[in-house]
RNA sequence: GGCCCGGUAGUUCAGUUGGUUAGAACGCUAGCCUGUCACGCUAGAGGUCGUCGGUUCGAGCCCGAUCCGGGUCGCCA
């Protein structure tokens, strides 16, 4: 017999009525009735309800308190229909505690307000935290889904392998996080924005499929979507391998995950492909979410010549609302006032239609007959329908347009719920200009161009396109990848257009460079964010209640309490001396 | 870094036009209670209203600054 237990708390049951049994776990609820006392006994597996008479003492004894019981199982009077160990429980006969618990706790665990806590205490007590049901249960499930990855890649023949987190600091992308040398002065590690380089080394060392749950750490702000600092990346990398091997691999993943783990309803392969450029037309984002229904459209051509003055030489964009002439005056200012505040918008016009189809709005005036009929051939409205237009320089006015369709989607509770969409963004441009102006890699610098040299020397850059290709998920970005270029001649070209010379591409990933000189295989690959996969399996719209330790929106570990000073000799080891002031 | 929202009991929140002693629920403590399972009933303790400054006869409430937390934009190859 376990010095503890016999049995966890979930698995009991009128079968085992007569046995003595020992069970240990945490006490949940007291139920004092004077002549008697309830205990609900909780562990990972269950909960048992534990009967205790008046004589024995239960000083000590408060909710969250670890004990162990020896007792006997006895079939219940009243049974509980709602557990699984409803129908017994145990008459105690020793009680011990284990481990002591403060009477009074920084917040309620496991009572129906389980998680409402302010979310910085519950970070602080993140051990507490854990202990409620739902975000136990969430932890537990990233554990399965990283295991159905790991049998996944494995099926697919890949192989697992890890990369340094020591590593180097990779001059393009996001802000590294610098760890100081002590055996080199003055020198600096940085932690791995991604695997990238180590895994296509791997390319050329003859690893044909490789794989890694990867850390991957980032110094930027954080989003309710973007752990700070650091994340995971189901990344993997295939040799000999083209777009369309990629993307079948990312369909197999994707949706043995989520078939495996939710009951929504999932797309089937092949999911729907979508070039960047219709996607920013269509819904204003390199991340729509298909769910969403309404479709941004294009009527600049309807207004060209047109009075209204804020459509002047602007591109203008129109969504279309079935049966949005329903809607109130407040409807449309608040959507009006919402493109101004948060989609820094001019202004949000907008026209609806009366009995006789005239139409009524701010801008109906601007709308003639002939105007009229147009829109409504080319949008499909009837007099029912509502059609908001944004006008303003053409990216600007696509991106505020995506800004109101997704708000117009929420608003109008347009989201089909149970359901995950998928689709491939593909086709992203290779460059595009600066603010200054000037021509800059749009993504990733590793792609391989389409059309390859041809393309490079012949093409204007900003036509080109990459091999390069997103996973988008109910409007969450949930893998990148892309066809690499393999090819030094080709890599120097994409760089010369970029105004980078050979020798920068040395400096800056000489080891790549390097390795391509001596017979690198075509690759391409891709990499799935972990944690927003497992934030859309479990339903939740927070990526930190996907991570068992996350950092706050600061990059504070509140529980840890890191980061932290550190004393002068540990500085002195890795040759650093600060100079902060200078900062106030 | 910009913008938006928030900070009142251990927790979640309410707090009217600026006006007596700042409330509720849960939790906690004590008492009663032998079939509860969100046990019930009774009583009680518990508050620098984030901080500093200002306006006012009077500030939880108004103004300014600041700190903390969240969202969003920038950023995230």
């Amino acid at each position: 017999m376990s010095k503890y237990r016999t049995h966890n708390c979930n698995e009991l049951n009128l079968k085992n009525v007569g046995e003595q049994v020992k069970l240990a776990g945490w006490v949940q609820t007291i139920r004092n009735l004077g002549g008697m006392k309830f205990i609900d006994l909780r562990d990972e597996k269950g909960i048992t309800q534990i009967v205790v008479s008046s004589e024995m003492d239960l000083t000590d004894i408060v909710t969250e308190t670890v004990i162990s019981v020896e007792g006997k199982v006895i079939e219940r009077s009243n049974k509980n229909t709602k557990i699984a160990t409803g129908d017994i429980e145990i008459e105690a006969q020793s009680i011990k505690v284990l481990g002591k618990c403060k009477n009074i706790l920084p917040f309620e665990i496991n009572s129906e307000k389980a998680g409402e806590a302010r979310e910085d205490l519950r970070l602080e007590y993140r051990f507490l935290d854990l202990r409620n049901k739902k975000l136990h249960d969430t932890i537990m499930l990233r554990s399965q889904i990283m295991k159905t990855l790991r049998n996944k890649m494995d099926e697919l023949g890949f192989t697992e392998i890890q990369t340094p987190i020591l590593a180097n600091s990779s001059p393009e992308g996001a802000r590294d996080f610098l760890v100081p040398s002590r055996l080199h002065p003055g020198e600096f590690y940085a932690l791995p924005q991604a695997p990238q380089q180590f895994k296509q080394l791997l390319m050329v060392s003859g690893f044909d499929k490789y794989y890694q749950i990867a850390p991957c750490f980032r110094d930027e702000d954080p989003r309710a979507d973007r752990a700070p600092g650091e994340f995971y990346q189901l990344d993997f990398e295939m040799s000999f391998a083209n777009q369309e091997d990629v993307l079948k691999v990312l369909e197999e993943i994707f949706i043995e995950v989520f078939t495996k783990h939710t009951t929504w309803k999932v797309d089937s392969a092949p999911f729907i492909r979508i070039p960047y450029l219709e996607a920013m037309e269509k819904y204003g984002s390199d991340k729509p979410d298909l769910r969403n229904p309404l479709i941004i459209q294009d009527v600049t051509k309807i207004f060209e010549g047109s009075e209204f003055k804020a459509f002047e030489n602007k591109t203008i964009k129109a969504i279309a609302v079935p049966n949005g002439g329903a809607q109130s005056r407040k409807f449309f200012d608040s959507m009006t006032e919402f493109a101004v505040q948060e989609a820094e918008a001019k202004g949000l016009a907008w026209v609806k239609f009366d009995e006789q189809n005239n139409p009524v709005g701010g801008i109906a005036k601007f709308i003639n007959e002939d105007k009229k009929q147009k829109l409504q051939a080319e949008l499909n409205v009837s007099k029912e329908d509502s059609i908001f237009f944004i006008a303003d320089e053409f990216k600007k006015a696509q991106k505020i347009a995506g800004l109101v369709r997704i708000e117009l989607g929420n608003r109008l509770d347009l989201i089909k719920k149970g359901e995950y969409k998928f689709c491939f963004i593909v086709d992203f441009p290779m460059y595009e200009l600066s603010d200054e102006g000037k021509i800059d890699f749009c993504h990733n610098p590793f792609s391989m161009p389409q059309g390859e040299m041809e393309a490079l020397e012949n093409m204007d850059p900003l036509d080109i396109l990459a091999y390069q290709y997103d996973v988008v998920c109910n409007g969450y970005e949930v893998a990148s990848g892309a066809v690499r270029n393999h090819n030094p001649e080709v890599m120097v070209k994409a760089f010369e257009i970029a105004g980078y010379k050979e020798e920068d591409i040395k400096e800056r990933f000489g080891a790549l460079y390097t390795a391509f000189q001596y017979g690198a295989p075509p690759h391409a690959g891709a990499a799935p964010g972990l944690d927003r996969m497992v934030m859309l399996v479990a339903d939740s719209n927070n990526i930190r209640e996907v991570i068992a330790f996350p950092k706050n929106k600061k990059a504070r570990d509140l529980l840890m309490r890191a980061p932290s000073a550190v004393t002068e000799e540990q500085l002195k080891d890795v040759h650093i001396k600060l100079d902060i002031e200078k900062d106030k």
